[in-house]
RNA sequence: GCCGGGGUGGCGGAAUGGUAGACGCGCACGACUCAAAAUCGUGUAAGGUUACACUUGUGGAGGUUCAAGUCCUCUCCUCGGCACCA
């Protein structure tokens, strides 16, 4: 009998519907509890391709492991709807956003079924539905009351091509994340949200979230905590980290902006000129510019430690917003100061030594070195003194005492711009009042930029609806499409009740995601549309058990995510700090070498191998590729042979009525029980390409078995196989295990299998035998007498191909390893 | 430059310090067939041999150990993250 796929497939994919086998029916009357989350998609026109096929299959499998294992699994699916990538393609093609949805999201949906993973599809979440981005609204307006939301105006990163400024995260090696255009600078007045309050916790949190290290470092990273010094060097502060190159500073540095900002008009007309001149260039200019290019601003400054007068630069290697925006400069310890005192003929003086007990006689007598500065000719040549601790804490607290210096902590981190001028998001729901602005009065009072005249919409006038125009396209003049229609922004004071005005730029779709994980379990409540998210439901499902998805998304929707939850903790609206105390990060699957993606012409669409192949095959195919967090390459070849596997499997478990013969029961016995051990062992672990390779094994000493007498072990292994299988290959399994093995219920209800630990060892087993840790032989013993050491290492010795390498020596130490080595050294 | 992964057959990849190359792909040969496909069987690290024996072998150089792909030191290459971050 053949293995129809495309019949079984579809099959129990319906009946599994309308069995709600994946769907529990009352979300708050359920015991142990698993989430199970698999980050969610945007709907793209083109569909999911094998990478999605990939990373999906690898939470699916780990959903159906954890539901056999007696857990109500709770696996929702939803789309990332909103935002760019969404609208640009709808530009493309000449329709609106929303008449592209309800296409993709169903075409979504029927890839998904057709891979046969197991979601909740009464339970899902489309972030550019009112009812959902009601929520996103009412979470900034939480944000704004806490004071966490301001607005400011400030140089933004702004993507011409689509005219819309980005998040600092956005911007990847100083082109926009979605284009790849080079993103500009732009003086733009925009909506932040302070993330960088949440600076700390979000990097110290780190150490209790199991997670993977480099996603960690990643964040940490990008938090980029740096405890420093803010040194006065005269009326200008610097900051640095290496405090103790400050005898070695022999000129002060300040960024184009510093210099016009704080220090003209007392500068050079030269200065000037150069700063105003460094400010056009954009961001990416600037950035690759390694040319230490500067001019004198004919200003000196106090060296604090050395008291000697040093000039003033100014340069576009210094840049503003990291630290002060002014630094020290120490050509003889630092590569970027060494060009640029090279260039402009300025002292190099090598700080020498701090050894501990000479330190303050070292620093009274500002100790420096005669040597010629020639010595550092390379880039590589200037440590030598970060390293000697000991001697940077005697200066660090030498410059504190004298009060030359205070403890200053900068970050890398930025406060996250969430506006957008574009049109496919959720509008940011708040009204300004001229009238209110002028008489100072405004929603919250903030210390740190001027609030007046601005309201949040009230929780009961939420959502504001984002209309659907025509003109949606972005014009690039700074604000978003919706600053063309009055019937849009025109509204009323929710104070004093004047004309006023609604905020017309939408926010990052990161804010859409950065909650979707709480909304899920709420779907389809009765107070659904009252709530974000039902108290007793969050109680019950949140924290994420299980948190699936790419490492791509390290320091964006991570981080995000991350601090949204901490703010609603702090709101009391949750009772959990980390929404995703576990993560997994899958790697990413490439094709011919390359990274899939459309531009390159080689994206997998997993569609015609679930026709051509099924889902089980695919789903086999994809996991034994490589490790999960590898990047595997798809290739045509392998999959036919997967669909060999699959088809040998089918035969084997339909041949029910056959036995297996006395004398291999105790091996399939045997690698029956190591083959649970194996699997389970691994799926916990997530390493799916070597549980397959296990049951493979298992699959061959089946088939290659003895037919005989015992119908009872054969039965056994053939049920065993079968829940292992169930995870990897649900539709075969789902089949043989109702329809040929006639058990009752689903497999994936089944109780997945336990091993028996005194069942591993066969009764023969095989002992490798060396001489000095070189193989020379092996011996086949029993069980019993694997565990009388004497015994064994006697038969090692007498063995044929052992003996003749023991002739004439004599045996020094004998290595006995239980069951696996004898070691003779001689 | 800094921080993280990795270097193992023709390929994807396995190996709690204990028989390196599991499992699969590919390839070769054989069986079945008029023939092919499919399927099944055998072989497949390199050198060596009719076949065995044996020798070498996990990027390179040292070291620890009865025993090293695995641990330590140095080094080369590669992939990913951050970066004129002071």
């Amino acid at each position: 009998m053949k293995y129809e796929h495309q019949l079984i497939e579809k099959k129990w994919q319906m009946k599994w519907d309308t069995e709600s086998l994946y769907s529990a029916a009352d979300m708050k009357d359920i015991e142990n509890p698993f989430y199970n989350l698999f980050m969610f998609p945007y709907p793209s026109a083109e569909g999911l391709h094998a990478g999605h096929a990939f990373s999906s299959t690898g939470s699916d499998i780990y959903g159906r492991f954890m539901r056999m294992h007696g857990k109500t699994v709770f696996q929702p699916m939803g789309y990332d709807s909103f935002g760019i990538h969404s609208e640009n393609y709808a530009i493309k093609v000449g329709q609106t956003p929303q008449f592209m949805l309800s296409r993709t999201t169903k075409h979504f949906e029927e890839q998904l079924r057709s891979l046969g993973h197991g979601y909740d599809w009464k339970r899902t979440v489309t972030t550019s539905d009112p009812d959902y981005y009601k929520w996103t609204q009412w979470l900034f307006t939480l944000c704004f009351k806490a004071g966490l939301a301001y607005r400011k105006e400030a140089k933004v990163n702004w993507c011409p091509s689509c005219k819309t400024v980005l998040s600092d995260e956005q911007v990847i090696d100083g082109k926009c994340e979605r284009c790849g255009t080079v993103v500009e600078r732009k003086d733009l007045t925009q909506w932040f949200l302070s993330i960088t309050k949440y600076a700390d916790r979000l990097l110290n949190n780190l150490e209790n979230i199991e997670w993977p290290s480099k996603i960690k470092q990643a964040q940490k990273q990008w938090i980029g905590k740096g405890e420093g010094l803010e040194i006065k060097f005269s009326n200008i502060a610097v900051w640095t980290t290496y405090w103790e190159t400050i005898f070695g500073a022999t000129f002060l540095v300040v960024s184009p902006e510093y210099l016009l900002s704080k220090l003209a008009p007392d500068v050079s007309v030269e200065s000037i000129r150069y700063a105003e001149h460094a400010l056009e260039k954009s961001a990416d200019e600037r950035r690759t510019n390694r040319k230490k290019t500067g001019e004198n601003t004919g200003l000196t400054v106090l060296n604090p430690a050395t008291k000697d007068q040093i000039p003033v630069y100014v340069a576009d290697y210094v840049i503003e917003g990291v630290g002060t925006g002014a630094v020290m400069g120490v050509p003889a310890h630092d590569s970027r100061d060494f060009e640029f005192a090279k260039k402009f003929n300025l002292p190099i003086v090598p700080v020498v030594s701090y050894a501990n007990s000479e330190i303050n006689q070292s620093i009274k007598k500002n100790e420096r070195s005669s040597e010629e500065p020639g010595a550092l000719t390379n880039s590589g040549d200037f440590n030598g003194l970060s390293s000697n601790g000991e001697g940077k804490d005697a200066v660090r607290k030498w410059l504190v005492e004298q009060r030359l210096a205070e403890p200053q902590t900068n970050y890398h981190l930025r406060d996250w711009l969430i506006s957008r001028q574009r049109y496919w998001g959720a509008p940011i729901p708040m009204v300004f009042c001229e009238t209110c602005a002028q008489k100072g009065d405004g929603e919250v009072k903030s210390g740190t930029w001027n609030a007046a005249g601005w309201y949040t919409v009230s929780e009961e006038n939420l959502p504001v609806l984002l209309p659907e125009i025509t003109d949606y396209k972005p014009k690039g003049e700074g604000k978003g499409p919706l600053a063309n229609h009055k019937e849009f922004y025109e509204t009323v004071c929710p104070k004093c009740g004047e004309k006023a005005e609604r905020e017309t730029d939408v926010m990052d779709t990161f804010v859409d995601s950065s909650w979707y994980y709480l909304r899920y379990p709420t779907v389809g409540l009765s107070n659904s549309s009252e709530v974000p998210f039902d108290l007793e439901v969050t109680k019950k499902w949140l924290p994420v058990d299980l948190y699936f998805g790419g490492a791509e998304h390290s320091v964006l929707h991570l981080l995000y995510a991350r601090f949204m939850n901490q703010v609603l903790f702090d709101q009391k609206k949750v009772s959990f700090e980390e929404p995703f105390p576990h993560l997994y990060a899958h790697g990413l699957m490439i094709k011919d070498g390359a990274k899939m993606s459309k531009s390159k012409g080689n994206v997998v669409n997993p569609d015609e191998y679930i026709t051509k192949f099924g889902a089980d095959t695919l789903r086999l195919y994809i996991m034994f590729l490589g490790p999960m967090d590898g990047s595997p390459d798809f290739r045509d070849t392998g999959i036919e042979g997967m669909q060999r596997f699959t088809n040998r499997v089918w035969d084997l478990l339909n041949d029910v009525n056959r036995g297996v013969s006395k004398k291999d029961v105790s091996a399939i016995v045997s690698k029956m029980h190591q083959t649970v051990k194996k699997v389970t062992d691994d799926i916990n672990v997530f390493h799916y390409n070597t549980a397959i390779s296990g049951l493979m094994e298992f699959v061959n000493e089946l088939k290659d078995s003895e037919i005989g007498d015992d119908k009872e072990t054969w039965k056994e292994a053939l049920k065993t196989l079968t829940t292992l299988l169930a995870p990897f290959t649900p539709h075969l399994t789902e089949e043989v295990w109702r329809e040929v093995l006639n058990e009752s219920g689903s497999v994936h209800t089944a109780p997945w299998p336990m091993h028996d630990e005194s069942k591993i060892i066969p009764d023969q087993i095989v002992v490798a035998v060396q001489i000095n840790g070189k193989l020379r032989g092996q011996i086949e013993i029993s069980k019993e007498e694997s565990e009388n050491e004497e015994k064994v290492t006697l038969k090692a010795k007498v063995d044929e191909q052992v003996a003749k390498w023991l002739e004439d020596k004599s045996i020094r130490k004998t290595i006995y390893v239980k069951g696996k080595i004898v070691n003779f050294v001689v």
